[in-house]
DNA sequence: AAGCCGGCTGCAATCGTTTGCAGCAATCGT
DNA sequence: ACGATTGCTGCAAACGATTGCAGCCGGCTT
């Protein structure tokens, strides 16, 4: 029942594997493979004598060779190109504590500068992971190929591809554009803007066409648009220093992220002398901590990032054991988060109740 | 010369393996093997044959049979408890490059909250990675036992530990301290004081240091210090407010994060009516891209984030190929960014030239 | 012509697991 | 009492590479 005694208990260097537990325990390697795995058929003593045995000595079973023969790594690889925009580590910290609660590993893989998500994908598959989640705005169809090829799945996350088939998870941008139009318009502003981000980002489109849609449901058909060309604080400044140069100046701006919202309500501040929201209101997309901030008090449209993530891990968890799931497309509702960065509402009227327009 | 002709080469299912090139290509799977080794012999012809037709069908030696045999995962893990202090993000994405241009791979673990660093080592470690970064300011000395039983070496990253031998890289946080003190006292402020993070992070007990050990060297012995107790924006706006209730007030605020100072400016601001800087002089310690930020302009102290992935990188780089560094500790120093959340020094002064009073 | 050397290549053992299959003892049914 | 069943365990063949060692072959020396 006891352990080998000593002398061969302390043999040195070697990491201690399946061999030396077999040996002390007098079982085979078997047997001690068995007692790791959950649903392996084994006598309740000898497992737990194992187990006992094992972790007195800090053994565990070495994942190379799991992944070897098993053809599976619990890995999942993670392609980030901005986490300069806090949203992003935000995602990833969530993704992050999700997919371990899951039991999955995760590979994390930054875009340098000047390079495409796309350039970083054979890299990030050379450690064959079973999944990569691309957690960037901007990615090539072709990616999609190049994953498969090698036997990973690819997962979207806060992008679509209409062209192709990969899974993704996003939130409702237009959905998020409507009701950030909605409340403009609820609150006395006409003449309306937006400040793109990256020109060909799914995001970026989505949420333009959310908003003109319902501005123009409303009868608004004039909206001005500006190009920021990126999510960025920086992008936020310039585009709205264009912006505002134009005549008539806008009385409300929606800016495709939070993050260029700040940058515009900057700009406003400090080159136009404009007050937020008296003179212009201003809302983001994404409900970043940030956007909570006293100094900001952004009103924003909240990407559900609990839920999100929650559909991400499932997805991945199903594709996992085999069940090829029929749902590509993880679309979720956020909410509209009203602060102090747009106009108040008229007296008896409430955003956040008026009904949803299909 | 040519690959064996078709038939045998679209054999489906099954991943491409060496001995499948082998075959094809009519040499030995050692030969495969040593095509993909930098340094071994072989016949230049043969080698790029091989090459060749590696990429052709998009093979690549499978890295979980390698790690196997050589006992080496180029893999790094790296634990980080705070991601939500945009200091961490900035420093991930840099050591990700870094770490993927020397041939690594990066494993990332975050901690959730209520819980520490130490609890998740375990679960950094299972996967065998050859090192370890904890990019957290508190870790128990144990930690470096549970390691090196798993033969995995520790390296800290901001984070210094006095009581073990763990390799750390940080910045010179005391001089840091020295230098906002003396463009503090420079710039004809006497009531200083500090605000702390954690309590017992080393960060926070060396910008301290310095901070309150130059003051007294100034001759200004009495200085307040606050406690923050967390790194973040909340823990700055919370103790400016408890800071501001004491009489006198001071006259110039030191924070042992820029994120800290954010928080304290905006209470400063909102809560009391304070101006910054003509009521008060704030200054932070990190450099973070938003500190540059037109709305905040915060005075502070960089971090050398670059010289300190650089050391850590080639830390990293030289224990693995078994060049056991001496060299335990790396402490680098950083600037002080002038901005405009101080007081303007009088005519003809400029602190960054001061000499550096050892 | 014999011997030797140098440049390549192949053989085979090895890393540490998983898992289908066979075996064996104890229990059960009839 | 005897075959069938049940419950556990061990055997051995993978998984896909790396690497020390031995062997081969052609050219050069003597």
């Amino acid at each position: 029942m006891d352990p080998k005694p000593a002398g061969k208990t302390d043999r040195p260097g070697k990491r201690i594997n399946a061999k030396r537990l077999a040996e002390d325990l007098d079982v085979s390697i078997s047997t001690i493979s068995r007692a790791f795995n959950k649903d392996a058929v084994i006598a309740q003593e000898t497992r737990s004598r194992i187990l006992d045995y094992a972790d007195q000595l800090g053994y565990r079973p070495n994942p190379y060779a799991q992944s070897l023969i098993t053809q599976k790594s619990r890995i999942v690889g993670i392609i980030v190109s901005h986490l300069e925009n806090p949203f992003y580590p935000e995602a990833l910290r969530g993704l992050s504590e999700a997919l371990r609660e899951a039991g999955w590993h995760l590979m994390l893989f930054t875009v340098p500068f000047g390079k495409t998500p796309d350039d970083i994908l054979p890299l990030a598959i050379s450690y064959q992971p079973e999944f990569v989640i691309v957690m960037a705005v901007t990615v090539s169809s072709r990616a999609q190929e190049v994953a498969e090829r090698a036997g990973t799945k690819l997962i979207y996350f806060n992008r679509r591809d209409p062209d192709s088939s990969t899974f993704y998870v996003i939130c409702d941008n237009a959905h998020g554009g409507g009701m950030i139009a909605d409340h403009f318009i609820d609150t006395g502003c006409r003449r309306l803007a937006y400040i793109a981000g990256f020109q060909n980002a799914s995001t970026t489109l989505d949420r333009w066409r959310g908003f003109r849609d319902r501005c123009i449901e409303r009868g608004i058909s004039d909206v001005w648009r500006e190009e920021g060309y990126s999510f960025s604080y920086e992008a936020g400044y310039s585009a709205a220093m264009r912006l505002m140069n134009r005549r008539p100046r806008p009385d409300a701006v929606f800016c495709a992220s939070d993050i260029i919202a700040l940058g515009c309500i900057e700009a406003l501040r400090t080159e136009f002398g404009l007050r937020v929201p008296e003179d212009v209101s201003v809302a983001g997309l994404d409900n970043i901590e940030m956007a909570a901030w006293p100094s900001h008090s952004l009103t924003t449209y909240s990407q559900p990032l609990d839920r999100m993530i929650e559909a991400t891990v499932r997805l991945i968890e199903e594709i996992s054991i085999g069940a090829e799931s029929e749902k590509v497309a993880w679309q979720i509702k956020g909410d509209i988060i009203v602060r102090k960065s747009t106009r108040p509402l008229p007296d008896g009227k409430d955003t956040a109740t008026l009904p949803d327009k299909p």
